[in-house]
Formats: structure tokens, C-alpha cells, sequence
DNA sequence: TAGATTGTTAATCGATTAACAATC
DNA sequence: TAGATTGTTAATCGATTAACAATC
């Protein structure tokens, strides 16, 4: 097995197919093609077998492959076995949507902190969390060592919630605002950008 | 100009690009370099320049190119400077949050229906919008010329309700839950996947 | 055995990158 | 003029695709 650094094309796609087995296995299948881990990834099914056969020989010939050791397997490539912890900021709508579901947690991410400026909602209940004045957020991050943030705020006050997330010292931010967002070194900045994927589609569909 | 069709590559990228300088335009700014569109795309400045000067020479050397101008240009290259209307399914903290925030909007979508199954949620307002139930979306889609339809439903609700966009003939779904989707012949499904990409993500810092 | 699907090859295509002249 | 950034080339690398033998 190659124990090289995954080009960012490969550990893209890796990531895709560990999501889509994850919730397979949740629905209780427990085999899978190629061409159906194609279907849900968009992914070319010959570029997954290849994927695939580069790191191990995991698919058994006229069978497909096992959904929880194909799952194994790719979460010990990406480092990913172990459990996450994540600071969520922005107790709105958007934000409790995200808290109360298990985008994160089906994948080893947990939600370990709620932040907001709002004084109503400090103090507030969501599911077993507290929501927390984002003054607290330095010492929260540091103690419970919590390493992605998201942020589920109004565009206007996502800069500064940004900044708060960097001075905490946190990897990664995830934005699911639509503002954008200046970089800062060593931080990784991801934003969903559902417009543009949207935009994306609709342009095969019009042409 | 080159007028054929453009790849799947070039047309993802620039839709990242008129997300992006729709979003600069907003914040007030009216000059962008390929440079800062590469922190905010992850796309390859030569890359960039190398994209949009295929389409027509639309930069200026030494100054960078013009918003709102290049704005323009992108929005007619991918046939996108109409108005489309949306139907959001599931009134929920994820439809609420979507219906009030300005992420489509920003970008020529208009969510233009409101549909859920919960009766106490039917006949509520939202914004300018009434809740409806989702037994009228046959009709109400074929009335308001709406092609695209975003799930917001918990996910063990989401394959019905995506049934129910097909049989409305909806041609673009897009699934903000994390259930997986069986595909359809002549409709397009994009699954948000902010887990999969989070674990992307983290390969990079664990490694 | 028959059917299905992986693993693998080879050929093509698109993306990435460095470098730099052109020019604002 | 000096500085900055585009447009463009060329070389390399990774992704896509078709095809098919291997094998479950």
C-alpha cells in the first residue's frame, strides 16, 4: 500500500466516497458497486476502481465491494478513525438546523460548542450544549480542542466571527454564509457556495 | 469567442467565479486581480487567466479586471442572466433559514414556492410567501415555471419528497439533507455534502 | 457454466505550473 | 519610468474513457 501524501484530486474524491459509504451503510446496504458509488459521487466508475485499486485490492470480481470495510479502510487513509470536535457559530435558524442534524456527527465530527453575540440566546439550551457568549470562545476552543469552526451567522457578521475563529486558533472554518472571507495563513477557509453550484447545473441544463 | 459548449471543468469553475464576483460587487468593490480570485476560488491564478481569457480578452494588464464588467461577460458565457425560480420543500429551521437569506437571490434565483407536509406549517407566511402543502406542487410548479426544487426535509423524508419534485417535473435537485438520492433519467441531483468535504478538509491538516 | 464486476492497460484530454513578454 | 498584472507558451501531471482479461 502506497503511504505517499493523496494528491488533492484523490483525497477529494476519497472523502466523497467515505460520505456516500457512511450513509449507505446507515440505510443497511452492505455492498456496492462501482457504478453505483459513481451514481451518488459523479465520479467517473472506472477513476473509483482505480482509486481504489491503487491503495489495496478492496472489491471482490463480480461482486463489488463490503460498505463498512471499504469504510475502514478509507477513514485509515484519510486519518480520519478518530472523533472531531467542532465550534458552531451562529444559533439562528441555520445554525440549530445544523446543530440538531447529523451531517456532522454520522462522520466522526462532533458539535462540542455554540457561540453567539446575541444575549437573548446566551444561556439559551440546544440539544445537551449551552449556547456561549463568543467572548468565551479563546478559552472554549482551547479546552475542549476543538480544531474546525462553522459558521452559520448573517453575512454582515461573518468577518468578524471569522477573525474571532482565527485568534482562537482554530484549522479550519467552514463558511456557510455567503460573505466572503479573507484568508490567513496556516487556516484552511472552506465556503459552500450552493449559488454557484447552482449555476453550474443550470448552465447544461439551458445549453 | 469560442461558442461550444464548455467542459464540465471550465463551466464548474466559472460559475465559482460570478459567485465570486457577485458577492465582491456586494461588498463594494469594482476591480479584482486573478491573484484574489484564486484565494477565493482555490482555483490556479494562471488557471484563471488562462479561463477567462479564452472567452474574450476581458482584463486589463497591470490593473486586473473590472467587476461588474466581467460579471456581465461570465452571466451571458453561461446563459444565466434571467431570473429562475425555485421551490424550496421542508419549512423547517434549514427552510426558514434558506428562505430568508439571500444566498439564491444574490444570484438570480427567486424562491417562489413553499412546500411542506406538517399541517400546522401549511398556510403560513414566509416572508411574501404562503406555505403550501406539498400536494400542490404538480400544479404550482407547472404554474411558476420553476425547474429547480431544494430539499430541506429531515432524511428520512427526503426520497419522498424528491419523488414528488420529479413527478412535478422539476429538472435540477438540489439536497441539502444527507440522505442519498436515486437519480432519475433527465434530472440533475447535487447533494450538499459539507461532511465529505470537512474530512477533505482535515486530510490536509492531519497529514 | 453464465453473468457480473473488478483490476489494469493504453490512449486522449484537461488541469497545473513556471516563466515571461506584453502592456496598462 | 517603475510596478503590477494580464495573456500566452511549453512542459508536466492527473483525470477520463474505452476496452477487456481476470475472477468471483
Amino acid at each position: 500500500m502506497a503511504e505517499e501524501r493523496l494528491s488533492l484530486g484523490q483525497a477529494a474524491r476519497l472523502s466523497r466516497y467515505l460520505q456516500i459509504l457512511t450513509q449507505t451503510s446507515k440505510a443497511g446496504r452492505n455492498n456496492i458497486s462501482s457504478k453505483v458509488l459513481s451514481e451518488h459521487s459523479g465520479v467517473n466508475p472506472t477513476q473509483i476502481r482505480r482509486d481504489l485499486a491503487a491503495l489495496g485490492k478492496f472489491g471482490k470480481r463480480g461482486v463489488g465491494y463490503d460498505v463498512d470495510y471499504l469504510k475502514g479502510q478509507i477513514k485509515e487513509i484519510l486519518h480520519t478513525s478518530g472523533q472531531h470536535n467542532i465550534a458552531l457559530l451562529g444559533c439562528g435558524n441555520l445554525g440549530i438546523a445544523i446543530a440538531r442534524s447529523n451531517v456532522f456527527a454520522d462522520h466522526g465530527f462532533r458539535i462540542s460548542a455554540l457561540f453567539e453575540t446575541d444575549p437573548v440566546k446566551v444561556g439559551q439550551k440546544v440539544g445537551d450544549l449551552v449556547v456561549q457568549h463568543i467572548s468565551e470562545i479563546v478559552e472554549t476552543v482551547k479546552d475542549r480542542n476543538i480544531i474546525v469552526g462553522v459558521l452559520a451567522v448573517p453575512p454582515k457578521a461573518a468577518p468578524a466571527a471569522a477573525n474571532a475563529l482565527i485568534d482562537a486558533n482554530v484549522k479550519i472554518i467552514f463558511n456557510y454564509s455567503e460573505a466572503l472571507l479573507d484568508t490567513a495563513p496556516g487556516v484552511t477557509v472552506h465556503s459552500m457556495s450552493p449559488a454557484g453550484e447552482l449555476l453550474y447545473a443550470l448552465y447544461f441544463y439551458l445549453s
